[in-house]
DNA sequence: TCTTAAACCTGAGAGC
DNA sequence: TGCTCTCAGGTTTAAG
């Protein structure tokens, strides 16, 4: 079984850098765009999609999307003009432009979703779970595909709220701030907190959220609520770089090593968003299904039983969530707090 | 309130 | 060749 496991090839989820690289690869070929077809081939793809809202498809028929935004692994497309089921919204108004909030297509990849950009009369793809068209003004007719393997990813169409700080919500492009959507999160992607790439993103209270909290510091990078857009693959890379054992408690880790490992953390995204992502194999691909090129980079993710690229000693794995943490016993070494002065 | 574990899910590779 | 087993892990939910 071990050496089962360690001959596997891996297939990594998508995290911030990739979801990044979707958006950026989405959003010129589907802002101002209008949708005129969905076809949902699962139904399981719908998991996030609250019956109460409407019907999915009736939903998104007819709606334009003004953008493509991301909080961490999050992206939604906040939607105008939608056909209405039954010409009717829960408040007796006549379109998504008067709700006051309006509503989002909101889509999460999971572990093994991808959205592909298609030509209009491309084939199926594999694994095709959702699949939209769309007609831009400029660009004419697309096909959003969206491909999951696992299904644990998703499409639904939210209503928006305000964000809770009032900043602008989610990244969207540096020129589009001051959209009415701007400030307005998806109700399912509210609890979400700002990913370390955000600009409002606050570093003094991630710092104090860490300081109380006793589970170990990978637990806690991997919970969204306190960080967002962080995976297994960047946990590892991060935890390396700043020389951190995963199990370490959060709270025992002092301000000046939670500050290194913050700066590690968002070097490794910046790396891996400059490399267009991590991938395998086809499990992570652009939007034209183009792999990226960061897994060449990665010091501890995968490299079990390889020499550590600081020491030379070897790179362990270790089971961890339902799920594996790599990391190398002698740099990243399990610390004993320093006792109260 | 915080922490932890389980469930969901399935294609693909390895072993026989 | 074909069957069986194992593996990957983000998010939500329930339980402690």
């Amino acid at each position: 079984m071990g050496s089962k496991s360690t001959m596997r090839v891996t297939h990594p989820v998508p995290e911030l850098p990739e979801v990044e690289v979707v958006r950026l690869g989405l959003a010129p070929a589907v802002t101002g765009a209008t949708i005129t077809g969905v076809e949902v081939f699962d139904e399981r793809s719908l998991k996030r999609h609250r019956a109460a809202t409407g019907d999915f498809v009736e939903l998104l028929t007819g709606s334009t999307i003004e953008a493509a935004v991301r909080r961490g692994k999050f992206l939604w497309f906040p939607l105008s003009n939608g056909a209405l089921p039954n010409g009717a919204l829960p408040n007796g108004a006549l379109s998504n432009e008067l709700l006051p909030g309006g509503t989002a297509l909101v889509a999460h990849l999971g572990m093994s979703g991808q959205v592909l950009l298609r030509e209009p009369n491309a084939g199926m793809d594999h694994l095709l779970r959702i699949r939209l068209t769309i007609e831009h003004p400029e660009h004419g007719e697309l096909a959003l595909h969206f491909v999951d393997q696992r299904i644990f990813g998703s499409m639904a169409v939210d209503t928006l709220l305000p964000s809770a700080d009032g900043q602008v919500a989610g990244y969207s492009g540096p020129a589009v701030v001051d959209a009415p959507w701007a400030r307005s999160i998806p109700s399912q992607v509210a609890h979400i907190a700002r990913d370390p790439l955000d600009e409002a993103f606050d570093d003094g209270l991630f710092l104090a959220r860490l300081a109380r909290t006793r589970s170990g510091i990978k637990r806690a990078l991997l919970d969204q609520r306190v960080i967002s857009g962080i995976g297994n693959i960047y946990a590892d890379e991060a935890l390396w770089g700043a020389r951190v054992h995963y199990e370490q408690p959060a709270g025992d880790l002092s301000k000046r090593r939670a500050r290194l490992l913050l700066a590690e953390v968002r070097t490794v995204l910046h790396k891996a968003l400059a490399e267009g992502g991590t991938s395998f194999d086809a499990q992570y691909v652009n939007v034209n299904g183009q792999s990226g090129y960061f897994a060449h980079s990665l010091n501890a993710y995968g490299r079990q039983g390889q020499p550590c690229a600081r020491c030379g000693r070897e790179i362990r794995r270790a089971a961890f969530m339902n799920r594996s943490s790599h990391f190398c016993a002698y740099c990243q070494r399990l610390r004993r707090p320093r006792p109260a002065a």
